[in-house]
DNA sequence: CAGTACGCCTGGTAGC
DNA sequence: TGCTACCAGGCGTACT
């Protein structure tokens, strides 16, 4: 699923290949996509890329942002003159524009950006850049690994949490970025039982947790994140971490951290949970 | 308040 | 181009 790694690949793409560029004019084909705003930045230059945990952030130089959170499915495509002789994957991303395809931003110089979604559960706002903090998702999300996400912080966190480790880590509110794919996989790395509540990992553990989140993530971030439903890059390229999956999506395969134990998959809080019941105590 | 269940969506797949 | 039921899940909302 897109989580911090995939989003931070999509955001460098975005930002390669759209800072500096002009939008000459959006064509917004699922009128659901943008909640209702009124859409006009016709002319207006793109003047940097961000990202808020899963979220995008398009700052364009008149004062208004294009906010975006792709969700499960939604997908970035750039063509331009630049990536002419880059062939996405065609498993992957239809032929752009396809019916999947819910907005177009031509911009200057002939390039497209198009932004497809197959199960529209994406949204994008259209807002000023001044208001995108108010916005409830920005607003009430944690802090983030490799930003503002301090060890002190984390335990203190965990230590007031009864509910599964695992929806812990996944919680917006308590930190921002982790989905249920990292999630799985930092606690099989350090060695934790995902049924159990933060509040009983002791001082090591949670010391152990904390890094493991970060080196997941970093892999992630190193193989252009996980491609396991419709991922792709601005290329329209899918990542690679999933080969390197620690459990996730490895139910019946060895454990990669003990060489024993058979990854099981379970439910947790409804959603598909990885881990060895061998290592993860 | 914290934790949990459900709805939003639709392509893919297993089973008949 | 068989048809149906079910699964995948980030996040907002409602509920306990």
């Amino acid at each position: 699923m897109p989580e911090l790694p995939e989003v931070e690949t999509i955001r460098k793409g975005l930002e390669k290949y759209l800072v500096g560029k002009k939008i000459k004019e959006v064509e917004v084909r699922d009128s659901k996509l943008f909640q209702g705003d009124k859409f006009h930045p016709t002319g207006a230059i793109v003047s940097g890329v961000r990202r808020f945990g899963k979220g995008l952030v398009i700052d364009l130089d008149n004062g208004y942002s294009i906010v975006a959170h792709i969700k499960l499915t939604g997908q970035f495509i750039y063509e331009g003159k630049e990536t002419k002789e880059l062939v996405p994957d065609m498993k992957l991303v239809a032929p752009v524009p396809s019916k999947f395809t819910r907005a177009i931003f031509h911009l200057e110089g002939g390039a497209t950006l198009f932004f497809n979604d197959i199960r529209r559960f994406a949204w994008m706002r259209f807002i000023k850049t001044t208001e995108v903090k108010t916005l409830p998702f920005f607003k009430e999300m944690g802090p983030e690994p490799f930003k503002d996400l301090k060890f002190e912080y984390f335990k203190t966190v965990l230590q007031k949490s009864t509910g599964a480790i695992k929806s812990t880590l996944m919680d917006q509110k308590k930190i921002g970025g982790v989905g249920n794919i990292y999630a799985n996989d930092a606690l099989n790395l350090a060695k934790i039982d995902p049924k159990r509540s933060g509040k009983s990992l002791n001082d090591l553990e949670i010391k152990k947790l904390y890094e493991a989140v970060e080196t997941v993530l970093k892999t992630g971030l190193k193989y252009g994140g996980a491609t396991e439903i419709n991922y792709v890059n601005v290329l329209g390229q899918a990542g690679k971490y999933q080969n390197h999956f620690l459990a996730y999506g490895r139910a019946g395969e060895k454990c990669k951290q003990c060489g024993k134990g058979i990854i099981k998959k379970i439910r947790i809080a409804g959603r598909g949970t990885y881990f060895c019941p061998v290592c993860q105590k």
